[in-house]
DNA sequence: TTGCGGATTAGACTCATTCTAACTGATTGA
DNA sequence: TCAATCAGTTAGAATGAGTCTAATCCGCAA
């Protein structure tokens, strides 16, 4: 079930939208309460038939411009793993990405800053990164929880 | 131009294959080669037009079960980027790769173990990864090697 | 109220990759 | 020696995520 968004969300989706210069439409707000509401890393293809539940017309076009838009304003993480379809990740803190060998699923990895730290030290002199990604592939027991 | 195996790198293609009940072809032989020339990270396209230097007759279709096969029997990685096609890696050493985001190359970061370990110590118990990828998107400056 | 520009839409298109089914060629064993 | 087998190769078709296009929509400002 889709939350709308709270007040709070809403204004973080428009102060971003306008930051650069576009606009708040009813359609970017579904996208954006579906992304909220279950920070599950979904696919395109998920995003679109949660959001076609509050908003029938919505057409598939629109859900790759809506996340386009977002990651172009910094709103929201494109998550790849292998050549899977990509993925949406409304978690901004740095993090890095678990990948559930069995189930799929994809769980976030809080990335502390000492850590950040050395994996930027490894790279030679004239190498100067502005993007880490860092996966995982593996086995998570337990952990019922969808994280984000 | 495609350098002929050494002895040593046909033994070590010889080996990986048996052990996995695979055979040694000539397309293998070629495909491995293309690798170990130029080690560039070419795409299945790029590796699939210098191996037709050599081999005129081969096919696409062979380029890509080739790959797959060195792959699955751990002489060579992929290499994925965001969505674009595939790259290929006869590295083996634990590394990361650095994309430089104005020329597109890939170049092989070396990962000491000790940055190894602090990145699977911020794995919360229960999770166990087996492969961790690591990449930087930025820019390289000067060195124009194009590591391996 | 009209016109403008950004946003949305359906559907066509692209292109890396996978699949399929036929063919090849080496090896086995009768 | 010949046929059977079987992994590997091949061309071309199929797939599917993502992108592009051109038409339409909609909200705002003149």
């Amino acid at each position: 079930m889709i939350q709308s968004l709270t007040h709070l969300d809403r204004e973080h989706l428009q102060e971003a939208l306008n930051r650069s210069g576009q606009k708040v439409t009813t359609q970017r707000e579904t996208v954006f309460s579906v992304l909220l509401s279950e920070r599950d890393h979904p696919t395109v293809d998920e995003v679109f038939n949660r959001a076609r539940e509050a908003m029938p017309g919505l057409s598939l076009a629109t859900v790759y411009n809506c996340l386009e838009t977002f990651v172009s304003c910094g709103l929201v993480r494109q998550v790849n793993h292998e050549r899977e379809s990509t993925r949406y990740c409304p978690n901004l803190a740095p993090h890095a990405h678990f990948r559930d060998k069995e189930t799929g699923r994809v769980h976030d990895i809080e990335l502390p800053p000492e850590v950040i730290k050395s994996l930027r030290s490894i790279l030679p002199p004239g190498f100067d990164s502005e993007v880490i990604e860092i996966s995982f592939l593996g086995r998570a027991q337990g952990k019922e929880s969808t994280s984000n």
